[in-house]
DNA sequence: AAACTAAACTAACAAGTGTTAGTTTGGTAT
DNA sequence: ATACCAAACTAACACTTGTTAGTTTAGTTT
């Protein structure tokens, strides 16, 4: 009966696992078609189309447009506030901080370029989770502007508005998804450091 | 003959002048719309409730929705290609032409902050204009590339890869409607003053 | 007073929307 | 062989979409 037991279990293991591939292969899809279009104008003909299938075969794997998109937007917020957690709780200099960020969202995006478009432009689609989402980022950017600020405090970088200065790298790393796609042969750590740089020293000689 | 010939053109003047007066605030409004959830999530019914009317009366005054869509997107894209011109032909340095293509963001987004919305998220639904955005839109990046070359080639720009300099000023100024709107208190010298400075000399005392 | 006109209206359309119910298919486990 | 099941299917639903046609309203010109 044992033996029976875990045998059941393991094949029902293997059809979630199996199921949570499919599901994934039309969330992976929907990413791809929202940053073309944008959600709303994506339906689910579309995505059904684009997955070889018909929209009703779709909802054997999903439960609704909807959970797609949350399915998207709030994993990849996740984890921007679980590396944001890790960076201001550790014991480094304000510049350093910054450059962990640039490196976060490179790394970041390299991995979800098409699920980044959502999370930039699709999030007001959002229903259930919408207020989740925007406390999220709320989050995000208090701790990305205090970064800033004690950075001012210490005097290791410049007496700017911290709020032009976070705007203009915050901006800069959001739309990183719509440009590591055009150039493959960056790598992410070239990128980010190159990034880094830029963003930090400035451009005047 | 001649004064009754007058008269009536001044009065097809002035009807068409009232019809076009009507027709921009359809067209600001539907902006504001576009703004807020995109251009396939508003429906003509959405906008004919934020006009107080009903939707068959907003077709008095406009052809079709995606004729509203060109109206706001078209004119602001030309602004930026005549403004960039100018830049482009003036005997300037380069550093002072990257200022000018700041000052040039700033003031066209200060007066245009919705409309810059769909600018940035929208243009993928332009349907018979859009080859002719596209083109305007390489136009542009090619000139602001060629800047900043010209820049590094005389040295007044630290060598750093010029795509990614252009990438990374160009999000944030493209990211400017977002940020304007929250910051009325700034005037537009100010941020343009400000956001040169973050942008060219960096933040690293 | 009569004619005109801008701008609203009602009613309807054809097509497209997300989604549900019930069924078929083809491979795998018993 | 048989039972099972993931994953596809067909058919349909209730609703929403952009848009058109024809009409009414109210103010202005003749």
């Amino acid at each position: 009966m044992i033996s029976n037991n875990s045998f059941n279990l393991f094949f029902i293991f293997q059809r979630s696992m199996k199921k949570e591939t499919r599901k994934q292969e039309i969330i992976n899809t929907a990413a791809k078609l929202f940053k073309e279009k944008g959600y709303s104008a994506v339906t689910m003909r579309d995505l059904a189309t684009a997955m070889g299938i018909k929209a009703a075969s779709l909802y054997n794997h999903i439960n609704s447009k909807q959970d797609i998109l949350k399915a998207i937007i709030i994993s990849i917020a996740e984890e921007f506030t679980s590396g944001m957690s890790n960076i201001t709780n550790s014991e480094v200099s304000s510049i350093s901080k910054l450059k962990s960020i640039v490196k976060l969202h490179v790394n970041i995006t390299s991995n979800n370029t098409y699920a980044m478009a959502s999370l930039n432009n699709d999030w007001m689609h959002l229903e259930d989770q919408l207020n989740y989402y925007l406390r999220l980022r709320n989050d995000y950017e208090t701790n990305f502007l205090n970064i800033i600020k004690d950075g001012i405090s210490s005097s290791e970088i410049k007496n700017s508005n911290p709020e032009i200065v976070m705007f203009s790298m915050l901006t800069t790393l959001r739309s990183l998804y719509l440009w590591i796609p055009k150039k493959e042969d960056l790598n992410a750590n070239d990128l980010a450091h190159n990034l880094s740089e830029v963003l930090i020293e400035g451009i005047n000689k």
